[in-house]
RNA sequence: GCCCUCGUAGCUCAGGGGAUAGAGCGCUUGCCUCCGGAGCAAGAAGUCGUAGGUUCGAAUCCUACCGAGGGCGCCA
């Protein structure tokens, strides 16, 4: 706890009906109050239903006695509803104590309950020498977020990118560019629309086939993989090389996103590489590792395959090299044991869900993972083209991440110049991208994790409906508000009775800490996509029934603090997913 | 064969023990044209995959089944 925190309304109705129930039944005080809220009331508390049964007693009774246990000097109204709810009232004056609070606070009275928190976040991953493509869109959308959530809810968060950065393919691709020195693929050396990723992308190709087709180049290009797994100055030289060039393609679809990844988060596979030996040599010590045709496996106790035999992680494989099983126990290892994680989150495909459960039944087999250490993989469905089959482009390819990116920001660019003709070409294009990129991660957080979703442009760009772009404009809108009121410093004053719809709005916005909380639990963005939409609707309500500028003191000022309260929530909800909220669109 | 995830309005999706199941898009009918129309109000639209069970109460938890997708040793 610190001295930003604003304890939500909810808590403290909380509060009171557990001290009601303590003060009416002291051997249910550890009950659940259950607080919500309510249709009928500001909140509902459903004790009396869920706690009837145990104190032998009828609902509407105990919700009679809870009623005269409250202490009515927080509280407005009480009343009995239905088989024995709590309609609770609150006043007006702690209403507006709550908007003036969070108001006053640059956290708006958020708490960090993720505090001290050593949390790794491993997430991106995309390959080396290879283009980002759709698949990666997810993976990196989410883990941003993730990592912007956490951390303002107080966490250590240590991103990881686990680049593919290791494997016999580098060998192929350092010999190919080495028998074609004049071949261009730095990044200073192309033309505009042209990446280095996309150069060694084609490269790779181009050495791939030349293996298949010629064995004299395919014995040269064994040579150097052996070459530089035995750390051959020259060849290592030249790996280091295409890395720093990938990594340097890679930031730019970083920048461009938002993403907060940098270079110090990079941490890939040949990272581990020179921990793999005595990974699996720990492993051996503790006696699960099994030799099977030649290779090391673990057997997993817990699943079985076809013909009902155990599932194995392989260690190593029949020819000597070691696969991503290996590494990813060298990585859990080294996140436990040397970075000191407290929780570790896999931002991973869904698919890979039986390949990380047997990862950490290894590890909590090997001793390695703990009681004390949360180890999760965070699973997210497919995005979806639209036959609703995974999303490739006409031709049946894989989708680059820069076009998907062009296109979303290219459609975000006619609607906002249909909808505000007056922008410079300049402003157009800042603007354009902000809601093109923001469109899409809005598309992506908004829908359920685990699900998979249908990537359609059109809809996501849309100023109408549960969109990104919905959300900057009512932002843009608010903030517009604030700059013709000509919006000091407002304060409120807590005398005036609510409207219904001030009431409601300023309810939703003493939510948002909850809401940003249950993010860090459950790991679920689109429960704050959620959230910000239902508060720009319940703005929208508000602005439709209650006059702003034109409304006398001290009402005119109230509502400027609910304008500027709600257009600060839904700036700092977008900053924590990732989406820009520009002051105008 | 086994395991995992998902089946909610015409479409896209929320809701994951509590009051009449919600939103967006689309559709119908009115209203306003007011601080940048992010309009507003009303309406039509649902056997919450099916069948059992647990519970005072189930879209929500459990079991079985049906349907869709995914996964199950030397790719990562």
């Amino acid at each position: 706890m610190s001295d930003h925190d604003v304890l939500p309304l909810l808590d403290q109705t909380s509060a009171a009906v557990s001290d009601a129930i303590r003060r009416a039944r002291p051997e249910l005080a550890e009950a659940d109050p259950v607080v919500r809220r309510s249709e009928h009331a500001d909140f509902q508390a459903n004790a009396a239903l869920a706690l009837a049964k145990r104190a032998s007693i009828k609902p509407a009774d105990l919700a009679a006695e809870l009623v005269a246990a409250l202490d009515s000097d927080y509280l407005e109204a009480v009343e009995v509803s239905g088989p024995g709810f709590l309609n609770i009232k609150l006043p007006d004056r702690v209403v507006w104590g709550q908007v003036a609070a969070r108001l006053a606070d640059s956290r708006l009275g958020v708490a960090s309950p993720q505090s001290g928190c050593r949390t790794v976040v491993d997430y991106s991953a995309p390959n080396i020498a290879k283009e980002m493509h759709v698949g990666h869109l997810r993976t990196t959308i989410i883990g941003d977020s993730l990592v912007r959530v956490l951390g303002f809810l107080g966490a250590e968060v240590i991103r990881q990118n686990h680049l593919g950065d290791w494997g016999t393919q580098f060998g192929m691709l350092i010999q190919y560019l080495d028998e074609h020195p004049e071949t261009a693929w730095h990044h200073d050396e192309l033309a505009g629309d042209t990446s280095t990723v996309s150069a060694l992308d084609t490269l790779y190709r181009e050495a791939r086939a030349k293996f298949d087709n010629d064995t004299g180049f395919a014995d040269r290009a064994r040579a150097r993989v052996v070459a530089l797994q035995g750390g051959d100055p020259e060849t290592l030289a030249k790996w280091k090389d295409i890395v720093a060039e990938s990594e340097f393609a890679f930031r730019e679809i970083y920048d461009r996103l938002g993403v907060q990844l940098t270079a110090e988060d990079s941490v890939g596979e040949s990272f581990y590489n020179p921990m793999l030996a005595d990974t699996i040599a720990e492993l051996e010590d503790t006696g699960i590792v099994v030799e099977s045709d030649d290779a090391l496996v673990i057997y997993s106790q817990e699943v079985t395959g076809p013909d009902d035999q155990p599932v194995p992680l392989m260690l190593r494989k029949r020819d000597g090299g070691f696969g991503y099983d290996t590494t990813d126990l060298a990585t859990i290892r080294y996140r436990i044991r040397d970075v000191k994680a407290d929780r570790m989150l896999y931002v991973v495909d869904s698919r890979q869900a039986l390949h990380f459960r047997l990862i950490f039944e290894a590890a909590r087999r090997a001793g390695w993972l703990t009681d004390e250490v949360e180890a999760t993989h965070v699973p997210f469905g497919t995005v979806l083209g639209p036959d609703g089959k995974p999303f490739k482009t006409r031709a049946g390819g894989t989708v680059r991440l820069t076009d998907l990116l062009d296109d979303a920001v290219a459609r975000a660019r006619a609607i906002v110049a249909e909808k505000n003709p007056g922008f410079s070409a300049d402003l157009l294009d800042q603007i354009a991208e902000q809601a093109g990129i923001g469109a899409v991660k809005y598309a992506d957080l908004s829908n359920s994790r685990v699900k998979d979703y249908t990537f359609d442009v059109d809809r996501m760009v849309a100023f109408v409906g549960d969109t990104g772009v919905y959300l900057q404009y009512a932002h843009a809108r608010i903030r517009s508000i604030l700059r013709k009121a000509g919006d000091t410093d407002a304060r409120i004053d807590p005398t005036p009775p609510l409207e219904p719809a001030e009431r409601t709005l300023a309810l939703e916005l003493d939510a948002y800490g909850a809401v940003l909380t249950d993010v860090g639990v459950t790991l679920e963005p689109h429960k704050l996509c959620g959230y910000l939409f239902g508060l720009a609707r319940a703005f929208t309500g508000f602005y439709e029934a209650c006059p702003v500028i034109q409304a006398e003191e001290p009402t005119r000022s109230n509502r400027l603090a609910l304008c500027r309260l709600t257009a600060n929530t839904l700036s700092h909800g977008l900053d924590v997913l990732g989406i820009a909220a520009p002051e105008r669109m």
